[in-house]
DNA sequence: TTGAAAGCGCTAACAG
DNA sequence: CTGTTAGCGCTTTCAA
């Protein structure tokens, strides 16, 4: 039925071992007359070498596995879109999986993805299979986390600054006259985006003589309906915030929906700035202030720098092991001036 | 270095069959005593069988491809999240790509998808490659389209009923009053919720009495600026609408975007009703009118199908061939009626 | 310049 | 109940 390298070579008789070479690109090792007699016979059936049978003799697949946590957040979108493009114009095709964060999940689709041989793995770490990540790094396997880093292990990780990002955003506030900054965050659990958003806000309020309030440092579980609480709980406790740092896309809209539910107006009572970019965080009322991560150049960069380990053969010699890209602050109205003409970069 | 089927049962003292049949769970076959000296070995090597070697062998990777067009577009997150929750539940892996929407691209990937021994295909057409789809319909090649009808092509398919969606959409307006009614549209190309939605747009003007007036059909090029400008066209035109149809969740942002800088108001002089409920509809301003779409569900749909398919080795014999799913309404207060509590389906 | 043969790691008759 | 053997489709030495 499905044509093979036997019937190429019987069809041009030839033996398998020239064909193998032609397909290969092997012009210069047969004579002219021969090359173009096979390549007319591939042509005539449509031979397609069988990836499998090829990737077993070279131990090399040509795949590269991802696994992501939510790829409902555009930021994941993103990077997804950025890994998937270079791994096409590198040749290699992007298998992926969805560990919804979730520790079990992953291990399993790990496991999966070495016993389908992939070539290198981009991961965004759920971080409780430590054991896992380390025994790849270990025997020299390509694997690059994305966006989280892993503390106690030595992987190639790339980022974008968090505590920059968390400060630029914080200092932003703090400009407009906001002295009370409450920030929510999802609960830390050695997240290092987390972690360090959360310095991030803490550095900045040090630096400008603020002292830290801890209760207006909203940890919330990531369970439907627990911002909804803590907005109210914040907006009826006895210190209540004139400004509000949300670290993430999918939280803000639930904070801005919590305050629409009090009686408290933004920008006026309380300022508010959204971690993440987003298409739609211009056409929100009131046009919301952000901090725009690379993400689609992160989603890029990783895979391109997993295709060098690859290739390279030698993971640990591929340098810097740590990237950490910049992020930007996009001023709107969120925040309380309203900026004619809309977006300004810092 | 790596753990071999050869290993174990050097180690076991077996056969390779044996180590063979207690990895693929045919316990009976063996003494009890057999299958756990083998089982111990497999776990003190900690053996892992080479997929690669298995799918040659049997011809069966367990590996599905997917190619779609467009992840910054929510709708299309939740196909891939769908698709792959279902596949991971029934033991196969992902592979996905993107097409971009560009025939030549989509024709790579479906060439590198077949060397590699995919077991069957979702596929989110560009409908620029008809001979290749039919190729594999024709050879049993397990084949499902999502979204998008292919015709001429008597193959699986999964979509959403655009007729109905936009019908719902238009009869939604006319019900609150409006009769002059514009339709935002990309380039139709023979892409079937383009045409379904211009024709499900049309069906509820024609039963409501209303004449199709076709410079409130608007055509625009999918670049970048075109939504804008066609925005202000038919705002400084003689017929100026009083209520708009959008057909996809990017472009209402920016029909709305176009709207806030003419001099006029949303709901009062123009409704605008947006076809793919997002995370973000409700909190735009004002809170916008949706047709929601069961887009995860239709992800998931299409990933069992296909699944089927592939196991019965009967593809054509799994019915029905196509699917449609029911979308809904969402009425929100950009048609023009606040209503209190937010969201009403209908 | 070309071919024969071995082998990648696995499964599945078939035989015992 | 278990082992021997052939072979999936390819690449690559080695020899001619």
């Amino acid at each position: 039925m499905k044509v093979t390298i036997t019937d190429v070579a019987k069809k041009a008789n030839v033996s398998k071992s020239t064909v193998s070479r032609i397909m290969n690109g092997n012009f210069d090792q047969n004579t002219e007359e021969t090359v173009n007699r096979v390549l007319k016979v591939i042509e005539e059936l449509d031979y397609r070498p069988n990836a499998l049978a090829r990737s077993l003799k070279l131990t090399k697949t040509n795949v590269i596995g991802i696994v992501l946590s939510n790829l409902q957040n555009p930021f994941w979108a993103s990077v997804l879109e950025g890994a998937e493009e270079a791994c096409q114009s590198h040749g290699y095709n992007l298998m992926i999986c969805n560990s919804n964060n979730n520790g079990e999940i992953e291990k399993e689709h790990l496991r999966s993805f070495e016993m389908k041989q992939i070539d290198g793995l981009m991961i965004n770490p759920t971080s409780k299979n430590l054991d896992t990540y380390k025994k790849m790094v270990d025997n020299d396997f390509p694997f690059i986390s994305i966006n989280r880093k892993i503390y106690g292990l030595d992987a190639h990780v790339i980022t974008v600054d968090n505590v920059k990002g968390a400060k630029m955003a914080t200092t932003h506030l703090i400009r407009q006259g906001r002295r009370k900054i409450a920030i929510f965050l999802y609960q830390v659990e050695g997240i290092s985006p987390r972690l360090e958003r959360l310095q991030g806000y803490k550095l900045a309020l040090i630096e400008n003589g603020i002292d830290i309030d801890p209760s207006l440092i909203l940890m919330v579980d990531e369970k439907k309906g627990e911002i909804a609480k803590a907005v109210q709980k914040v907006f009826s406790a006895d210190n209540i915030p004139d400004a509000i740092f949300s670290t993430s896309s999918m939280m803000t809209l639930e904070i801005l929906e919590g305050i629409s539910q009090t009686k408290y107006n933004i920008p006026k009572d309380v300022a508010l700035i959204g971690y993440d970019e987003t298409v739609w965080s211009k056409h929100l009322f009131p046009p919301l202030s952000t901090i725009w991560q690379p993400a689609f150049e992160m989603g890029g960069l990783a895979a391109k720098k997993l295709i060098e380990m690859i290739e390279t053969k030698k993971p640990k010699e591929v340098l810097p092991k740590v990237i950490s890209l910049d992020p930007q602050l996009i001023k709107r109205e969120s925040c309380g001036e309203a900026q004619k003409g809309g977006v300004v970069l810092e």
